[in-house]
DNA sequence: AAGTGGTCTAGACCACCGC
DNA sequence: CGGTGGTCTAGACCACTTT
């Protein structure tokens, strides 16, 4: 089997790690056909060589690849495309962000916005006394005047500024942002549920339709939980996409 | 803020690699507790001079970490511990999980395996002519006798020996592994759908409860798709989880 | 200014694969 | 057996953050 040394270039005055400037390069060649699914690259000593860099960062370079599935290694044989489609491994899209991408202006209505007490459950998720006090924002995600998604969202006190967030211009998480809190992970769950009245008829379906609920809590810096959210969106108009890797 | 040097003992004599050793100890670590979140660890220097390893190596193992989002690293500043919740990236989880791990093995009745024309949708996942044949394997999965999953794949000829397989006994993508197929990377969309009669009947709902959906078209080594499936789960006992990292 | 993580190098030895 | 990727080292310089 033929092996292929791609073309790269680097610039070693940029500030672009070299790594990053090869992969790119690399991805941007196997994306667009230059180097079809199948190819089986030179071995990383050599191309390390042609391309003028060490073999510590040729092999970060390709393992970049790997980790978004473009590549795959294995000892002893070679480095081999093994597709040319641009994925990126754990990280949710959705319709919703297609639609926005397609130039669909999103909108979103804050259906409540308030200071209550927590219930059982969030209290739990969000690591604070049964029954203290949360802010309540309930959303209503519209794509082109239409229902998309309804999302309830419930938050420690402190870290947002009631008087001062407009939910209806600024995402959540950029608010919170803003607020010097920096959302580091997030536990999601996916499931379905049957829509109830209340919910069918602010997202204009029928009682009983198929709803995907995504519940997450999130974390900061520290760890510390500091929003959890229940987002129900109609099936009809929503999906989740994501990207499996074997490592 | 005190600086905490975790206690590591390395075995260079093991098989193990010197950077997994370091991250599965520092990660039992974190899990039990002895560095709770919020724990700021001594600099990559300090700790690779104290487990008597290169400081790539220690980098490497604190990398391991903040891929699971147990720990982040900050420029100038050191590296924190976020988390001591194990993590995985994405993971199916039954609700009835606790008695399938009590003993009870999951099992699964295999309803259809046939060689038919490919429908257009599965036709174009499979980059197959359109009416070609494709094999459709057809299972209901259940655990403790109560079903959970109503499986539909679609395989192109020539990966699967119809008269070798046992379906009921072993899994699919073991069955193509064994027949030289190896899975590489999986695209996957998640939505949810109301039940018609025939799939409500199977799992044991009524007609119209909410099910959720996967869809995947997994390929090989060389991009080839190799299988498209359409699995349906009972929402009432099945729900889809992961976490996502900030990087 | 001092300390941190981020990048990069030029080697070395090893484990695995296919011939 | 030769060739491949996998691991590891001991340095070096840089960019960023905090004091």
């Amino acid at each position: 089997m033929a092996r292929v040394a791609p073309a790269v270039v680097v610039d070693r005055g940029s500030p672009v790690p070299l790594y990053f400037q090869v992969a790119e390069q690399l991805q941007r060649q196997i994306e667009q056909g230059g180097l079809p699914a199948g190819t089986m690259l030179e071995n990383e000593i050599a191309l390390a060589g042609q391309l003028g860099v060490s073999r510590p960062t040729m092999r970060r370079a390709i393992g970049f690849l790997v980790d978004r599935g473009l590549v795959v290694r294995k000892r002893g044989v070679g480095t081999q495309v093994i597709t040319d489609k641009v994925r990126r491994p754990l990280q949710l899209t959705s319709l919703f962000e297609d639609l926005v991408a397609a130039g669909r202006k999103p909108t979103t209505r804050v259906l409540e916005l308030s200071v209550h007490p927590a219930t059982e459950a969030v209290a739990a998720a969000l690591a604070i006394p049964d029954g203290a006090d949360v802010i309540r924002v309930v959303r209503l995600r519209l794509a082109n005047d239409e229902p998309i998604a309804l999302m309830t969202n419930d938050l420690p006190l402190g870290h947002l500024d009631l008087d001062e967030v407009d939910l209806e211009e600024t995402g959540l998480y950029q608010a919170l942002r803003a607020a010097g809190t920096h959302i580091r992970v997030a536990d999601q769950t996916i499931g379905a549920v049957n829509a109830d009245a209340a919910q069918a008829r602010l997202l204009g379906e029928r009682r009983g339709a198929a709803l995907l609920t995504m519940t997450r809590t999130a974390y900061d810096d520290q760890g510390r939980p500091v929003e959890h959210g229940t987002h129900l969106y109609r099936a009809s108009r929503y999906a989740f996409s994501l990207t499996l890797v074997e490592r």
